[in-house]
DNA sequence: AGTATTAGTCTCTTTTTGAGACCAAGTCTA
DNA sequence: TAGACTTGGTCTCAAAAAGAGACTAATACT
């Protein structure tokens, strides 16, 4: 009923019906909250060139914290995107590399990276549009 | 010096001189970190496919709360992907939709939520091998 | 009068993240 | 030989972010 004024329809569940997109059960979801993190595909933006070491990558990443650094690579390495290999030595030293699951994933990754890098200035002109305050 | 053992060599800062890549002041980071947030994709995901209200995205994405609806909603409409119209009806009706610059976005986004569904399998199956404890 | 709707905001609690100390075992330096 | 430095982490504590839910104003419906 009702029919407030010039108001779009609402067109209730049409998303789930049509693609069976169930929002809170998603199996993609599942998999993007993982990658999604701060610091994941930085991670495998350095692994996809070539194995690091947990201390190189530390330096590469200056801003990680080596709390976040040790668990972003576990949750990697358990999604299977990623390998660990220890080597015996005295320290200990511990090589970080590319599954082909993870070099699988990475394609599609690597061309929103791309996009990213390409639109950074429109992005940053939004921003600034946003900022000036113009909510015309 | 030193050499211990069958230890990989050390690589500095390789990856910075080969594509130029500083993590600490990188474009593409500043993009990424917008977007990889807990219900970015998801809400993207939606609007790429119709405009939608704010009620109806909460309907959509049961789990999301209100606070992160809008504070989402509004980095996405600060970055430019997303577009907000207010209805002047009464109670007032807000459609979001997607923006050229977002829809460009999503062209290769959606080709990971595409590796995500397609290989979600794998996915599990590496977490539940290394669940397993299988650390040799 | 009472209830429901809209799109939020505000506050409070819980979770996540960041900063930094600390670890063992060995190597290098003085 | 004492002291500092290396490795890849873990542990604790503080700060930031996220989640839960109450609350709002103006209006319509019952």
């Amino acid at each position: 009923m009702a029919s407030i004024a010039t108001r779009p329809p609402v067109l209730d569940g049409e998303i789930c019906d049509t693609r069976g997109w169930d929002a809170g059960n998603c199996p993609v979801r599942d998999v993007i909250d993982r990658i999604s993190g701060k610091w994941s595909t930085l991670l495998m933006e350095a692994l996809a060139k070539q194995p690091y070491r947990f201390g190189e990558l530390r330096r590469l990443v200056p801003d990680i914290s080596q709390r976040m650094l040790t668990q972003t690579l576990r949750d990697l390495q358990r999604d299977g995107y990623i390998d660990r290999q220890v080597f015996p030595t005295k320290p200990p030293s511990v090589e970080y590399s590319m599954t082909p699951l993870g070099r699988s994933l990475f394609e599609p990754l690597s061309k929103v990276l791309q996009w990213a890098s390409d639109n950074h200035g429109s992005v940053k002109a939004a921003r600034a549009r946003y900022d000036d305050g113009d909510l015309a």
